[in-house]
DNA sequence: AAGCCGGGGGA
DNA sequence: TCCCCAGGCTT
């Protein structure tokens, strides 16, 4: 792994956030533009946060970015520009829980902390043939006190390493029990579960919802809005956003109506875009992009008509990204 | 204790 | 399709 040995507490933090829940693959590029970028956590602590978000943009869960920000200044304000090496100070920290924090002490400051992330939960269910449900209360209780009790003390840092590296290259969700040296005392493959292990006990209802994005441009500008209400992609930018609870399906005819009763006049054809479907942790976001030239500026709108150059700087969702990022067509259009 | 938060890739 | 990913925060 490309970190491998390396003991800059920031450089640690950095990547551990970017790579909850994020491959390796996905997240390794965003980490070096950070890192090129911000070559200190000083310098990120003094960004400012549209350039962040910016950078930040098409990886998601976008509160690890809100809460980055947050830690890289209370580590420039109350710790001098240092990570503390104490556990249940970096725990304190936002965007830091048992994983990453475990993680810190244990490579930066070889203290003995076991870390507990999907690799070493698959690796404990299946060695020690554990049913319990790794999301379960009792289950994680369970398997972090495992993980404590079989943790190297005398070199923490190392052994965290090797489990993970053990559960990313062998004992994988499909696993290489072929090529296991543990094979002989694994009981999962003993007793032939290593194929229900870990067990859990929750599954997501995912929630179908529809964005219908009206593209209003007006002479060269663009309307755009911030989203802050407690939903998915906070503090990103959007285009002017319509939600139905079902395909909106819609046609000229219906637009027309709609924009009449918004007192909006386009100036020339309206073009309709089926949104590419995205799927989001609890949701799946289907859509269209309608786009408009109104003949006179809209006033009701509340948010910002912004340039092309200026629209480059947010940061939008992929689901709008998709859109404005590809054909030229839509790019003639912004 | 349960629900919520993105996006991508492999089987 | 479904599952998983070097998880964490809010309610």
């Amino acid at each position: 792994m490309p970190w491998k040995g390396e003991k800059d507490a920031y450089k640690v933090w950095l990547s551990e956030i970017i790579l909850q829940q994020t491959r390796v693959e996905q997240g390794w590029n965003y980490y070096e533009k950070f890192i090129q970028q911000y070559p200190t956590v000083i310098q990120l602590a003094n960004a400012k946060d549209e350039a962040v978000f910016k950078l930040w943009e098409g990886l998601g869960y976008y509160t690890r970015c809100r809460n980055l920000l947050h830690t890289a200044r209370v580590v420039r304000d109350n710790y001098n520009g240092r990570f503390p090496s104490d556990y249940n100070a970096i725990l304190n920290l936002k965007g830091i829980g048992n994983y990453t924090a475990a993680a810190i002490a244990s490579f930066c400051f070889n203290q003995p902390y076991a870390v507990v992330d999907g690799n070493v939960l698959r690796v404990l269910s299946r060695f020690f043939g554990i049913e319990n449900p790794i999301d379960s209360t009792e289950g994680k209780k369970l398997f972090s006190k495992l993980a404590q009790e079989c943790l190297d003390a005398a070199g923490p840092g190392e052994y965290n390493q090797s489990i993970m590296d053990f559960g990313a290259t062998v004992c994988k969700p499909v696993p290489v029990c072929r090529q296991c040296p543990l094979q002989k005392n694994c009981i999962a493959f003993n007793t032939n579960k290593v194929g229900i292990l870990p067990v859990k006990e929750k599954s997501i209802r995912k929630k179908e919802r529809w964005f219908t994005y009206f593209v209003f441009s007006y002479k060269d500008k663009t309307f755009v809005q911030q989203r802050t209400a407690k939903d998915i992609w906070q503090n990103l930018y959007e285009f002017y956003l319509e939600e139905t609870l079902t395909d909106p399906a819609w046609n000229h005819q219906k637009i027309k109506h709609w924009l009449h009763k918004k007192n909006i006049f386009p100036s020339k054809e309206t073009v309709i875009i089926p949104a590419k479907k995205q799927v989001l942790t609890h949701q799946v976001i289907h859509g269209y992009f309608i786009l408009i030239e109104p003949k006179t500026l809209p006033s009701a709108l509340k948010g910002a008509w912004l340039s092309k150059k200026e629209i480059k700087h947010k940061a939008f969702p992929q689901f709008i990204h998709q859109f404005t990022g590809k054909t030229n067509l839509q790019l003639q259009f912004l």
